[in-house]
This record gives structure tokens, sequence and C-alpha cells, in this order.
RNA sequence: GGGCCGUUAGCUCAGCGGUAGAGCAGCGGACUUUUAAUCCGUUGGCCGCGGGUUCAAUCCCCGCACGGCCCA
């Protein structure tokens, strides 16, 4: 339990107390417990991939000195002899330990080992009557002495608050965990080698920001003690990457954190990571070209394909993926008559029946969205392009040419969830003036996720953007599809989690 | 924020008014080719926290904390 973290229970303990004792034991012997001169020639998955395929005679011509070390991950002792497996970076090896192969220290430090301490073993290879490629211990040394048990082996660490709490333990006991954070990692890798292969610089701009903007969403406050000034964590970097494209880098891109000061789900998290990425010269229809061939780099590095199966549905990345306009989704997937999208009254009697939370002050734009987040969202399961969402809800996007009422902006949907959203740039401040003003309007009415004005941002844009389409997507949901995940906690290491008081 | 569920040994879980159980881990013993090794013996608990009901509460009731799922 959590409170074994308490001094008082700690000494009470009576694990803890037979390990104190094996260390006093394996001190008294002169063995040091914190060693720093391991230095381990091989990885467990190394010597497994080389001499896996190997027999008998064959083995035994590889030689005598092959060491690793790693966790020691269970123990089948015979008196005399044992076999234990140990754990490192890449993988397990089963090791062969005897008390005649060893010197008298070496055995006593594997009698006082326990599961979960970090040891070193060296010797030569061989196989067991079972054929397991074994390494037959001539060394055995202590590389860092655990006093506290590690979960079960078989069942393992299941209790998911102790899970993300102590990360460390899930990682060394539920292999799959490890497996999923070196996907992400890897998935980061291939967005990068895709951005630097379409000439993006990658860039890092502010967390902290006088004023949280490039989003509607509620931030998080924070207070720097020298400038005695309040900043607010960022909900988006977008206002800063665009004044870097003003500037002249007209291909960025960034890979980091976001902080919305909002619930907490399967889906959300607090803090979380997002590509975002502006290209001068292009559209919001160049965008999704490109997010798709983005997509298919990664799956076909991933997959090896286009198909993928999430919470037992399969998705289909095939390009290209189905577009359709928000008013289109209305019409055919909520049921709404065309009328109905324009008459603000109707649309909000429409948006009441479905139970949606909307009130008379809400713009017809607002209410329209409403509907679609609770209707229409959740239908769209294979990939789909939602575009041409109202300008009221769009404060940074540039106005379509057809419809001035609607944006060239779209919203990714995968299994009915949001994970990408990119417009067509508003580069014209006079535009962005207005944007901003009917924004303060909206706040003044209750909407505390309406976007600030922001002078300084309007004074960069009289300077000239180029035209430029931006885009972000969010990349725990992307991992959570593309590593089957349920929650978006197991794929961020440390999720938010109230801390618990003793 | 609301609803439902959970919190019992280091871990995984049973028990649900009569004062706490199992498996694994641990400890002691046997065992030099095992694969959740096996066999014999054995230690270990503020039954999440605080109230209440009761002769008696891990169990029933109320509140709180933390977590999970669903909803907003």
């Amino acid at each position: 339990m959590l409170h074994i973290n308490t001094g008082k229970i700690m000494e009470d303990n009576e694990l803890l107390k037979v390990r104190r004792e094996k260390i006093a034991a394996l001190k008294e012997a002169g063995i040091d417990l914190y060693p720093n001169d391991i230095r381990p020639q091989h990885t467990t998955a190394e010597i497994m991939e080389k001499y896996g395929a190997l027999q008998g005679e064959e083995l035994a011509k590889v030689g005598q000195n092959f060491s690793v070390a790693g966790r020691l991950m269970a123990v089948r002792d015979f008196g005399k002899a044992a076999f234990i497996i140990i754990q490192d970076r890449k993988g397990q090896i089963q090791c062969y330990v005897a008390k005649n192969n060893l010197d008298d220290q070496g055995y006593l430090v594997f009698k006082k080992s326990d599961i979960g301490d970090i040891i070193y073993v060296a010797g030569k290879l061989f196989r067991t009557k079972t054929n397991e490629l074994t390494i037959e211990a001539a060394v055995l040394r202590m590389a860092a002495k655990s006093i506290r048990p590690l979960p079960e082996k078989w069942h393992g660490l299941t209790d998911i608050e102790t899970r993300y709490r102590q990360r460390h333990l899930d990682l060394i006991v539920n292999p799959r965990v490890k497996e999923v954070f070196q996907r992400r990692s890897r998935i980061i890798e291939l967005i990068r080698e895709y951005m630097n292969k379409h000439d993006f610089l990658e860039v890092e701009t502010p967390m902290m920001q006088p004023r949280a903007g490039g989003a509607l969403a509620r931030p998080f406050k924070t207070h720097h003690n020298a400038l005695d000034m309040d900043f607010y964590l960022r909900i988006a970097p977008e206002l800063y990457l665009k004044r870097l494209v003003t500037g002249g880098m007209e291909r960025v891109y960034e890979i980091n954190k976001n902080f919305r000061n909002e619930g907490i789900s399967t889906f959300h998290n607090p803090e979380f990571t997002m590509l975002e990425f502006y290209w001068s010269y292009a559209t919001y229809e160049d965008l999704m070209l490109f997010t798709e061939n983005l997509f298919v780099h990664i799956a076909a590095q991933i997959f090896g394909g286009m198909k993928f199966k999430y919470a037992g549905q399969e998705i289909d990345l095939t390009p290209p993926w189905k577009r359709i306009s928000v008013k289109e989704a209305l019409v055919e997937l909520a049921g709404m008559k065309p009328a109905a999208l324009e008459d603000h009254a109707e649309a909000l009697a429409f948006a009441r029946k479905s139970g949606c939370e909307v009130k008379e002050a809400d713009s017809l734009g607002k209410v329209l969205m409403a509907i679609f987040d609770e209707i229409v969202e959740k239908k769209l399961i294979q990939p789909t392009f939602v575009t041409h969402y109202p300008v009221e809800v769009s404060p940074l996007s540039r106005r379509s040419a057809k419809d001035k009422n609607l944006t060239d902006r779209f919203e990714l949907y995968i299994y009915g969830k949001e994970l990408a959203n990119a417009f067509s740039e508003l580069n014209d401040p006079a535009d962005q003036r207005e944007r901003f003003e009917q924004q303060l309007k909206d706040r003044e009415t209750g909407d505390d996720e309406a976007h600030e004005m922001d002078e300084d941002y309007i004074r960069t844009l009289e300077y000239a953007m180029p035209p430029t389409a931006g885009e972000g997507i969010g990349i725990d949901r992307l991992v959570m599809f593309f590593t089957d995940s349920p929650s978006i906690r197991d794929v961020i290491l440390f999720p938010l989690l109230r801390t618990k008081t003793e």
C-alpha cells in the first residue's frame, strides 16, 4: 500500500527488516552493495540474437566472457545450484548459478540476493537439458541491492493507481508498458523524420506566456517572483509559431506540451503533447494531403500496412480519407434540416432537444458545434476530415472564399475522437482584430474559453505574414491509436493524479 | 460537477454482523538442469480514514480521501 512510504510503517515491516539483515551480513563479509565499476559487455538481447541458434559444440567455441547486468526477476533454487532470470533494458536471459562455479563471495551474494536486486553475471554460454540458452555464472556480483519487494511475478502489478504513481514498478514487471513507450518514441522519431524531410525547422516556443492564446481553452496560471508577474502555461504555441513564420521561418514545427485547465478523462490529460506546424504558401487542402501522407509514413513503419485495430474496431488509413463539411455532417449524421443550419432559433431548439447544453446568447456557429460534438463526433470512426467550421468558433482561421461565415479549416477525426485541427491562417490584421473583438464579447457573455485580445500579435500581422496553413496533431491520442491503448494515461509516463496525503 | 464501482498481508484476490483467509513473495528445512520448479514447515494485517448503529462492524449507515468507468 501507499502508506508504506511513511517511516513508521517502514520500520515495522518484516519484509524490509529481513532485507536489512541481509544487507548487514553482506557488509560484514566486505561486499560493496552499491559498487560503481559494473560494466556489462552484453545485453540479454544481443546474446539471444547472436547465439540463440548455436548448439552444444559451436556454443562451447564462442568463448567464456559474456557478461550482463540487470534486475533479478526469478530464482529457481535447488540448494547448491539455481536458475535465475536477469532482465535488462533489452529483455531477459537465464543464468545458471552453481556453488562449485563461484567463489565464496559470489555464492554468498547469490544466497543473500532477493528478487528485485540488480546483479551482474559473467561466464560462458551453454544449453540446458530443455535447450534454453543460459549463462553459466563464473562471476556474480551485486550491482545494486533492493530492500523493497517487487510485485508478484505471476499476476504482476494490476492496481492502476499504483501503476501510475509508481511507474518504475509498472515498467519492471509489465513488459508491455515499456513496449508502448518505445513505440511512442519511435512514432515521434518518424514524425521528426517526415517534417525534416519536408524542410520544416524544429523550434521551441514559450511555455510561460503573459496571455494564453492560440486556442479556446482555460489556462493554468503561475507567477514569476522576480518580475512579480503572472504568467499562463501555454494552451497552444500557435501565436508564437506564426510570429516565426512572419519572421521568415516559412516552415516550422514544434513537438511539445500544452496545458489546458479542464477535466481529466481517458482521452484528456491536462498536459499533453502536440505536434504543431506552419507551412507558408500552402492551404488547409494541402494540409489534408500532407496529413494523410504523414500517417501513411508512420503506419507503414509501425504496422507495415494501413490497417490496424483500436478497441476491437478496424481502422483503415488508406488515403484518400473521407471529407465532409460541418454542415453536411449535421444534415447527414445528425438529421438536421438544411434550413435549421441557418436559423438560430431552430438550431437552438434542435440542440436542446438533442441534450446539448446551450445558452440563448450562443452564436449560431457555437450552437451548431454543440450539436456536432454531441451527435456527429462519435459517428466518425474511420479517418474523416471535417471541414468548414463556423467563423465564430475559429478566430484565427481564414474565411472561406465561398462563404464568409465559414473558415478554411478542418479537424481530423478517428474513432470518434479529434486528432488534429488545421486551417489556412488568417493573416489580414484588420480581420484578426475584429475576430478578437468578437471573442471579447463572447467572454462578456460568460464564455471563459474565448480568446483574449492580443495587440502584440496583431502588430506582428501588420508586418505581413505570408499566406500560411497550420496544423496541430495530438501526439498522445495518436500514440493511443497506434498502441491500442484504452486510456491516455497508458501513453503518458506520469499522468496527472491528485497527490495523496498521509 | 453528477452517477456507479473499488480500496482487506509486499503483490493478486476471497470473506460481507460473532472479532481475518488463500495463492504468490518472504522466512526455516530438503534438493546441482529448472521454466509460475517441487516437497515439508512457518512468519506476516490500524480490513483506506473519521463518525454512527449494535452486546459485537472488514461487513450495515453517514461523511471524507484516493482511484476507475460512464455522463456533463
